[in-house]
DNA sequence: AAGCACACCTGCTAGC
DNA sequence: TGCTAGCAGGTGTGCT
């Protein structure tokens, strides 16, 4: 579910909720949440072994990927690293809340509150990673980062044969971008999503750089988009309201904001594009 | 290169 | 009312 406006929205109340407190337990329950320990029993406890101790120094974010920075006692340097996937949460929570299902982690912090991990699914997970800079080297730039140049983003939609929309979902060209907002710069920027990068005019793949931009900038000042399933929600466990700016993601028959005429809905790589056929060309 | 299909999971809902 | 098929914000692999 989460895409870069909710990741960023976690990764800002992580900074202000968790940067400078330490790990006093760490309790990893949930064994695919931290699979990159192995698949055995002796994963959790490598995992609780590996976080225990650590204080947080800062936070950062890179696509859809979450980094909380610290250090051990020993001043060695180390890196937590969290994808959410379709469905996980983190949630900032005292001892006393109910554990919810599908919690799989939990952080018990020394000011007596503790970061956990809930994810139905279970695609998500966690792991640490001894050196200071995550190995996140299969990603590309970041979509924010990219979108503040917006030259070198059109001229790079403009290289590639590919149909934009899934340029724009390909984490390897540009990090960050999803199924919805991907929906959304498109239909702001009047491309149908099926057009190739390199048959995109120079105007229009402008638009789709200097919109990019826009759009997850405004969806973060909102604190992410929360869909019905409220499955997004942010450290504290309250939605975003940045769905209310949605102009065609789950707008199947609905009419087009700017001209009236029903959105559609087509399958894509096996998931859902919204887009209106007649002002997305 | 690029485009599929499929796998990984649980939960919700639309339709019968 | 109750069952089931289909679908869901993501990513990785492996096959044409």
């Amino acid at each position: 579910m989460p895409e870069l406006p909710e990741v960023e929205t976690v990764r800002r109340d992580l900074e202000r909720l968790v940067v400078g407190r330490t790990v006093v337990q760490a309790r990893a329950t949930g064994r695919r949440s931290v699979r990159r320990y192995g698949d055995g029993p002796a994963a959790l406890a490598a995992f609780d072994a590996d976080v225990e101790g650590t204080r947080f120094t800062g936070t950062g974010r890179l696509g859809k990927y979450l980094v909380l920075h610290g250090t051990r006692a020993e001043d060695v340097l180390s890196a937590l690293i969290i994808h959410l996937r379709m469905s996980g949460q983190l949630i900032h929570a005292r001892p006393s809340d109910p554990l919810v299902v599908h919690t799989h982690v939990r952080l018990t912090l020394d000011d007596g509150h503790e970061l956990r991990f809930v994810d139905p699914r279970t695609f998500g997970e966690m792991w640490t990673n001894p050196a200071a800079l995550p190995d996140l080297g299969h990603l590309g730039p970041d979509a924010l980062e990219l979108a503040a140049e917006p030259r070198r983003f059109t001229e790079l939609l403009r290289s590639r044969r590919t149909m934009v929309k899934a340029l724009l979902m390909d984490q390897g060209v540009v990090a960050g971008i999803g199924n919805i907002y991907s929906d959304e710069i498109l239909h702001r920027a009047r491309v149908r999503p099926d057009r190739r990068g390199v048959d995109l005019s120079r105007p229009a793949a402008r638009r789709i750089a200097d919109i990019t931009g826009e759009v997850l900038h405004a969806a973060v000042d909102l604190r992410g988009s929360s869909l019905s399933d409220a499955q997004y929600v942010d450290l504290a466990g309250l939605p975003g309201r940045a769905a209310q700016l949605h102009l065609v993601y789950d707008r199947e028959h609905l009419p087009c904001a700017s001209c009236g005429r029903p959105v559609v809905r087509i399958r894509f790589g096996g998931r859902s594009s919204y887009f209106c056929r007649h002002c997305q060309r």
